[in-house]
DNA sequence: TCTCCGCTATGACCGCTGTCATAGTAGCGC
DNA sequence: GCGCTACTATGACAGCGGTCATAGCGGAGA
């Protein structure tokens, strides 16, 4: 079995994450990772094969090789990369937090992108967006890799905002909305070359996040674990 | 002066708005429009020039003619033609609320995309979205042509958010976060194919909105409307 | 050694795109 | 009629896109 590689599209196993720098895997895995960078940067229209190819350092042949149906194919994986990249982040946001809130998760989502864009310019977005923007009419594959995408990010934040008493009712809701504030954000910010939609969501949506965990102050009560 | 039409780029006039369907105006006006509507379906990558041409039913030998810098000219007009509609919408949003609340006027907001994702299908999205995803990278004028309009839409929005009462700093925030999760949402409502995202910023951010004009309940002391 | 197979390497094809060049038409002032 | 101007009509071009066809490599197993 040398084909340790070359086989990740399946439903298990997932994500080794790759951190989003360096870590390098193997040449399948490379060419999804650069597909979502370039997808974000550009979209998927001016996105070219031969492109990822080379921003993966790949051999080009490869290609029709790990993607026999192609374009769509590494497109609708790229997509679902970042959906597994965007979910898997978010009990890391958690640890991160000296004590979990909703805002504060919240604000730990909309940092990473305020991170980046105050450090490496505003060049990307998110290539879940991008996908849908360019791809939601035509290619229905791509449509459903990004409707699975944000199913799975919604649901992990979700259920992190369940694990901290918001009411299971309003968990997904409330994900729901977070997650489009921080896309529509991202437009803007991306427009104006400025984080201030980004910062503007955080402030105004912080105290209606905290507002959805019954008490405000925690009173060590009934153990609350509130398993799903 | 036979050049009635073929002039609108400039600053004034502006809009007459051309309803969405029918109104013939030239062909200028009209090849403007349709690169909107193409754009916001496609994206921009995926928009050509002679599609352009022909979805207006404009001359092709037109587009060097009106639009002498090309295709990034074309774009900007038709981001910027969608900034000044989307701004020109708020006051008759305002006008069809029997009493204007902020919520309300969200709610119009979001309401005219759930008409059109219920009785057409979720073929389209927003033009300004789909061409900062595909040119803010590479196309300084359309990316500041989105942000313009971006402006003009807060600018109306937030105007609108001050005349109901809400304090003047929190209008700009407030503003910004309403077209933020509208955008955000309409993302997702293509991808999943589902107006779900768009009924739910509508349902959770309500009441934020609304929490945030200062007296919630009518005291009729200086001949404020917003009684409920 | 021979064979198989995962992987790589190119080159070609065809369709499409934005753009340019050039020529043509219609209407108006004179 | 002439000239001028606004607009239209085509054809060509160069480039790039994804995809296919075909051939080469290199290690593992028999």
């Amino acid at each position: 079995m040398t084909a340790v590689i070359g086989w990740i599209g399946g439903t298990l196993d997932e994500m080794r994450e790759a951190g989003m720098a360096g870590a390098e895997r193997g040449p399948r895995e490379r060419m999804v990772f650069s597909a979502a960078q370039l997808i974000r940067r550009a979209g998927v229209g001016a996105t070219g094969m031969r492109e990822v190819a080379a921003h993966a350092r790949a051999p080009r042949g490869s290609l029709q090789h790990y993607f026999p149906d192609g374009k769509e194919q590494l497109v609708n994986e790229a997509v679902g990369w970042a959906g597994r990249y965007a979910g898997n982040r978010v009990p890391r946001f958690l640890a991160a937090l000296p004590e979990p809130t909703p805002s504060g998760l919240f604000s730990e989502m909309v940092r990473q992108w305020t991170d980046e864009y105050e450090t490496e310019g505003f060049e990307g977005g998110c290539p879940v967006a991008a996908a849908t923007v360019d791809c939601a009419r035509t290619a229905d594959s791509t449509r459903q890799a990004a409707e699975a995408a944000f199913t799975r990010w919604t649901g992990a934040v979700a259920g992190a905002l369940t694990d901290m008493g918001v009411p299971e009712e309003r968990s997904r809701p409330l994900a729901t909305l977070m997650i489009s504030s921080l896309e529509g954000a991202l437009l803007i910010a991306r427009a104006e070359r400025s984080v201030r939609a980004l910062t503007t969501a955080v402030r105004e949506l912080g105290p209606l996040l905290d507002a959805a965990v019954p008490r405000p102050a925690a009173d060590g009560g009934t153990g609350e674990a509130v398993g799903s």
